[in-house]
DNA sequence: CGTCCGCTTGACTCAGATCAAACTTGGTGG
DNA sequence: CCACCAAGTTTGATCTGAGTCAAGCGGACG
């Protein structure tokens, strides 16, 4: 996910936002329960997932320090997805209805939100341009290009390569093979955590 | 695209928007050209895609009638995906420059537009959620799940199945071969352009 | 030192991509 | 009214590549 993280934390004329610490795997909130709070990460990241009817896990989205969950929430009834720590983390809660409160009367704080939707629909859209995408290479070579430095075509990994094919809708074995095929054609290198398209 | 329609097109103060015509397949924008325009689709469908290094189009998104078109480019330089007419349609056009000003003036109308693009990301990771299945029947399944009505459990086709597969990232002769499946197993019901989950 | 987990490779299977062809339907124009 | 065309729909045959199960390696961490 590469948002914009929120400048600010929303201001809401209240108390100070208390801050919940979660642990690894901890659920912050499942799909279909009423929004009573909007998130800003303080630390770790989240995962935004759903799960289908065999138990298994969808990753839908990310979230890291700095940015906010569930704003797309804010104007619905219940949350549309589960959320759950990667490793431990910490949010900071802000009341729906202040927030809400809060956009409507400042418009400097409802531009922001704007934008930060707006850069997760095109986020959003990069990932749904990716996943439809057929092989495996295309894939991975999109996701880098979308990540990697513009002029050195460099990226240095913040994350698994395992998650990495959750991202992108693959099993980590495809993703392994499909990585080796392209450091064989010299289409990528790898060196530890640095990756360069060539 | 369930995108909630705009209720009402942005006021800008100015002269009342022109309409434009837009032919089956003509070109509305193009990726990377700046950002000018704001664009209500007054009739018709259009296609947001983007173009492989092999000249395939893959579809990030559809818009209709009623809804905006490049909401989430407002923010951005230049727009981040082609817009395409699919069959005949015609735009309204509004300027980037008047809508952000109308927006940091009018909360009323960017409560309107963050509606609408809180929208747009549920929407969108609905369908990274179905891109991220691997098998095509569970794909099509969740695809109608999510446009049935909830208690007749039916569905009105308003579009092909051959512009279905793209939505959902397959060819069309594997929908359809998953379709007479999905078919004979009695999951789903045909009838003309109606489809019921049973 | 042992465990956990990410990483990596192998073998096998099968579903979906691909290429091909036929049928249906709707619309156009002669 | 019908020939014709375009596009969606359907089915067949083949093949590739991703999923799956399995196993081994290595580093991090307690």
């Amino acid at each position: 996910m590469t948002d914009s993280p929120l400048a600010s934390p929303y201001r809401t004329d209240g108390p100070a936002p208390r801050e919940r610490a979660l642990a690894d795997g901890e659920v912050l909130f499942r799909i279909g329960e009423t929004v009573t709070e909007m998130y800003v990460i303080a630390r770790g990241r989240l995962r935004l997932e759903r799960h289908l009817a065999d138990g298994r896990a969808v990753l839908i989205g990310r979230a890291v320090a700095g940015e906010t969950v569930a704003e797309a929430s804010l104007f619905a009834h219940g949350y549309h997805c589960d959320c759950v720590a990667e490793g431990p983390a910490a949010v900071l809660s802000y009341r729906r209805d202040r927030v809400l409160g809060a956009l409507r009367q400042d418009s400097r704080q409802a531009a922001v939100l704007l934008r930060h939707l707006a850069a997760q629909v095109q986020d959003l859209r990069g990932r749904v341009e990716i996943l439809s995408l057929h092989a495996a290479a295309p894939r991975i070579l999109a996701y880098l290009a979308a990540r990697a430095d513009p002029v050195t075509g460099a990226w240095q990994m913040d994350r698994t390569w395992k998650s990495v094919a959750e991202e992108i809708g693959l099993t980590h074995e495809a993703l392994y093979r499909a990585l080796a095929r392209l450091e064989r054609d010299r289409l990528i290198v790898r060196d530890g955590g640095l990756v360069r398209l060539s």
